[in-house]
DNA sequence: AAAGAATATTCCTGTCAAGGAATATAAATT
DNA sequence: AATTTATATTCCTTGACAGGAATATTCTTT
C-alpha cells in the first residue's frame, strides 16, 4: 500500500498515470506530452512499475508503457475496508433522523 | 489528490488511518497504541487533517480524531475514472476469446 | 493562582527523493 | 561496422520531510 500511495503522491507520476488512461504510450511521447525530460520520465516510470501501476512492453527500441490494473485494484480493495464504515455512518444518520421524527410525534 | 496520496504514503500515517477504522481515538491513545511519541502523532494527525482524511473533536483537553470520509471518497471518485478501463479490458478479453472460439470452429 | 492533564508547535538534524546533466545500453538502419 | 533512434542508469545537488527534544498552548482540577 505504501509503495502504491508513494508512487502516486508525486505530481508528475500522477500525471503519467492519468495520461495512460487513454492507452499505452512510449517514453518519449510521455515526456513530450508532459513537458518533462526523458531521463526524468524513465525514472518515474520505473517507480510506477515497481508499484505495479504501469507495465512495459518492448517494441524495437521503443518501450510502450500502459496501466497495470494491479496497483489500482489494490487501492480499490483497500478502500473496501472503509466502505462499510461510510455505509454504517449513513445508517446511523437514518437512525438519528428516525429518532428525531419519533420524538416530534410525541 | 496529491495531498491525499502523500498523506497516506507515510507508514505511520497509514497506520493511524487504519486504527481509526474502529472509531475515534484521542492523540495519546493513538500514540500508545502505535508506540509513537505524542508530538510525532500530533504532526501526523495535522497532515491527515489537512488532507481531509481525519477530523477532530475537542473534548476538554482531549482531541478525539476520527476518520473524515471526504478524503477517502476523493480516492474512490478518482478510481472511478479507472474502473471503466479495467472493465473495458475485460470486454476486450471476451472479444479475444470469442475470436479464438470462432477460429477454432472454422 | 498553581498544578496537572493533554496536546500543538517550534527548532534542529539527518535522510531521501526529484531534477539536471552526462553517459551507458538496447535495437534498428545504413 | 558505423550511425541513428530510443531509452535506462548513474552521479550530483538540493529541497522536503520525518523524528527527537523542548517548549508553548489549551483545558480542568485543586
Amino acid at each position: 500500500m505504501i509503495e502504491t500511495f508513494t508512487a502516486l503522491s508525486e505530481p508528475n507520476r500522477l500525471r503519467i498515470v492519468e495520461l495512460l488512461r487513454d492507452g499505452p504510450q512510449a517514453v518519449g511521447v510521455i515526456a513530450d506530452t508532459l513537458g518533462l525530460n526523458q531521463p526524468q520520465v524513465s525514472k518515474h516510470l520505473n517507480t510506477l512499475k515497481k508499484a505495479h501501476l504501469v507495465e512495459v512492453e518492448a517494441k524495437a527500441q521503443q518501450r510502450l508503457y500502459r496501466l497495470d490494473m494491479q496497483g489500482l485494484q489494490l487501492i480499490d480493495q483497500w478502500l473496501d475496508r472503509y466502505r462499510r464504515i461510510w455505509t454504517d455512518r449513513l445508517d446511523q444518520l437514518d437512525d438519528v433522523i428516525a429518532d428525531m421524527t419519533r420524538k416530534q410525534e410525541e
